[in-house]
DNA sequence: ACTAAAATGATAAATATTTTACATTTTAGT
DNA sequence: ACTAAAATGTAAAATATTTATCATTTTAGT
């Protein structure tokens, strides 16, 4: 899965010192979810957080046609509802399960309790959300100011950073092109004239990066900073 | 100055007791910058928080054509830095003084004694840090999804929130267009017609609102959610 | 009141992007 | 190996947006 908020996050669990992980997940409760199960509801106002323990979890919206758009997708030790802990707002988002998972769930009374005696957990929290926020700033800019090609290349390699060792970005064509903003006709040109210049390989459902430092001087060079 | 991430973001200072307001004030050196000066550069490994205290700081990354593209500006009360003070990453943004400014500048190790101490930081911290993340994936959601007339006006009107009384969003058309993703005469069209339809008045650098409900009864008619 | 600068308004040609429709390739499951 | 489903490839027409200019309006400062 193309996962726009994976990118160089490493997961609020991991953040953790494992002692405090572990009274986390003792407080918790955790709940089995089965393929596109709703985890939570978009406006629905009770707090608590979410931690991920095994399979994925989708974040998105609603349309009002049906449709459901993906806003992320959140792996193993990652964490959601963290907003509803702080501002007192509805949720934001509707989340559901991607194939079979298991969620932890802590109540808000449980993590007020582990929040003011472990300041670990306030640092992995905000390392967590200020990261995702420069991501979003980083892919806010380049959807305001670079045309589709150099767009699409710079995300596939902000991408890329995730992975490990691998460098095979998994996902569907239109899932990246909504993630970018725009159709899959017009990523698909994109992707072609990047495959043209080397830069990448096009499989089926998946993308491959023969060169990382390659493509990384073709970013510098054509998308400013 | 319209600005995206002010938008019913109560700013940092605010959000903490005036107690521990106070102390971290106390922690700090104020530092004075005239128009236009650099605050802190894009690149810099040099931690600290710094908060405004008088004027606004521009938030923004100069483009390799020297353009300088604006974030965000922060105005009284709101902060910028804490990513430098979890993550252990360089500086992400070139900031400089909007005119003269005020601006209070508390250490790394000056922030940790306090942030030990007062919890009551952190969550502010956390607080501010999450709604500007909200903000930005609506704001990403919308220029992905909406046409430019829609996206305009659901952008006023999260702006409009930001004003305690006032109907009225100062702020010159091509700052809008830059936020909005379009460029100025698209975005005049899109202005003109939202006039027509008599949900905004057009003026000199700004845009006022005469009736909020009207506006918000239009964007959830047709925004969607 | 006058003037220069700043900001908006307007237009047409050039481009870029989407829409629509259908073809081809690849995969997973039998 | 065969088949249906999933994913990608392609192309042209329709639409949206930008670029480039110039005109007009508004403001701030004398």
């Amino acid at each position: 899965m193309l996962n726009l908020l994976k990118i160089t996050t490493p997961a609020f669990l991991d953040l953790l010192p494992p002692a405090v992980a572990d009274q986390i997940i003792a407080a918790s409760v955790l709940m089995k979810y089965s393929n596109g199960q709703l985890i939570h509801t978009r406006g629905s106002l009770k707090p608590g957080l979410s931690i991920v323990h095994k399979g994925a979890a989708h974040v998105g919206v609603n349309g009002i046609d049906g449709t459901f758009v993906m806003v992320a997708a959140l792996g193993p030790g990652e964490c959601f509802g963290e907003f509803t802990l702080f501002t007192e707002l509805p949720r934001t988002h509707d989340i559901s399960s991607i194939g079979e998972s298991h969620i932890y769930q802590l109540s808000q009374y449980k993590f007020d309790i582990l929040y003011q005696r472990e300041s670990s957990i306030s640092k992995a929290l905000l390392k967590t959300t200020l990261m995702r926020t420069h991501i979003l700033l980083e892919m806010l800019d380049a959807i305001r100011r670079l045309p589709i090609l150099e767009r699409t290349a710079k995300v596939l390699l902000s991408m890329l950073y995730t992975l490990g060792g691998s460098n095979v970005l998994r996902g569907r064509q239109d899932e990246l092109a909504y993630t970018l903003g725009v159709t899959r006709v017009s990523l698909g040109k994109a992707l072609k004239e990047l495959s043209r210049l080397g830069l990448i390989e096009i499989g089926y459902a998946k993308i491959a990066i023969p060169d990382h430092a390659q493509l990384s001087d073709w970013v510098e060079l054509n998308c400013g900073t």
